[in-house]
DNA sequence: CGTCTATTTGAATGTACTCAAAAGCGGTGG
DNA sequence: CCACCGCTTTTGAGTACATTCAAATAGACG
């Protein structure tokens, strides 16, 4: 057991005896991959929740004309997956790739349908997670509306210096919602 | 209890007997508010979460030159509430106003608080609530960074119909994050 | 009926995109 | 170690999207 991995993560929101631990340890398993790694398709079945103990990966949306819209990245310590089509169980409206070499941590749907509905504490935990996440997404729809594309782009580099200092201008600016060579152009001001 | 209000509807997706039925009843304070009534107002401290059983609200970030920007909009069997706010108990960065005369259940903070250590359920519940809301916010998201203004007007009268009825172009144009001149110019299109 | 606000319209300006091309940069192979 | 390749980033010109400001029109409400 790393204890430096997900099972100290967890335990920032609720306690874990020794026995709560070995067992949560075998039911998350270990996942190794590649730089530029796509661990889950758009348009696949969304199976697996991930939690990243090492590594960074981007989610990302592709339209029709081949545009890409980033919705999250994720580095040490957070969670990723599609959630809207892993909740429901149909298919990804989001890829997901490796940006460097990534130790992943994953659950299947029923596993962790299981696991909510045998240990509460589980339950606690995952009220708290996506209550975090809801909040966090609320406020990067008030960024959305509210502020200038400058704005924007401070906020990010501010709120997620080590994110920004892993990924390209080009995927920034697609997280912002713009383009590449007018993100370019904001930098020059 | 009304059979057609908050208790009905948590178990949709929750059990309840008729114990817990009558105890939730009681944590769940009744306020009636008219129309045009400010709930929370931005910088307050933001005390409760509120279910509506009857009419409906809106909540809005207002900047410093008095542009108002809507977060949500709030109808029969919604919950709302400032959720930054609320869950770190500070200052409300949103107002939250009603759009009509409204019924609401509101609980406090600390009750919220006190039920979910002691009622599993309740964690099940909001588990659930918040993992459909961060979906829901996460979709918009990918709207805000890859739609067009014209996309965004026409997703937003298809998802939410009954929201569309009771509220203003002007409304619906600081949802969308462009101004009301912008909006209608769109729609004459 | 009169007042207040929402909505529409238009002109002028600023913001952001498209397309094309040049410049920078990292990785790979010779 | 250098030269080349592919991709990112920058730059610029032209166009489309969106805002500001002002004024006219339409609706809601007392």
């Amino acid at each position: 057991m790393n204890p430096e991995g997900i099972l100290l993560n967890i335990q920032k929101h609720v306690s874990l005896n020794e026995e709560e631990k070995a067992h949560l340890d075998t039911l998350f398993a270990i996942e190794s991959f590649a730089k530029q790694h796509t661990i889950l398709e758009q348009g696949r079945l969304c199976r697996k929740l991930f939690y990243v103990e090492k590594g960074s990966l981007r989610a990302f949306n592709g339209n029709q004309y081949g545009k890409e819209s980033t919705i999250m990245f994720a580095i040490k310590d957070w969670w990723i997956t599609d959630m809207y089509a892993f909740t429901n169980q149909t298919k990804a409206l989001l890829s997901i790739e490796t940006l460097e070499h990534c130790l992943l941590r994953s659950i299947s749907f029923d596993v962790l349908e299981h696991l909510l509905l045998t240990m509460p504490k589980m339950e606690r935990l995952f009220r708290i997670l996506f209550q975090k996440a809801y909040v966090r997404e609320q406020l990067r729809v008030l960024d959305n509306i509210s502020l200038s594309t400058e704005e924007r782009y401070l906020q990010f580099l501010s709120k997620y210096p080590q994110i920004a200092k892993k990924v390209t201008q080009k995927q920034i600016a697609s997280y912002l919602g713009v383009t590449p060579e007018f993100l370019s152009s904001v930098k020059r001001k």
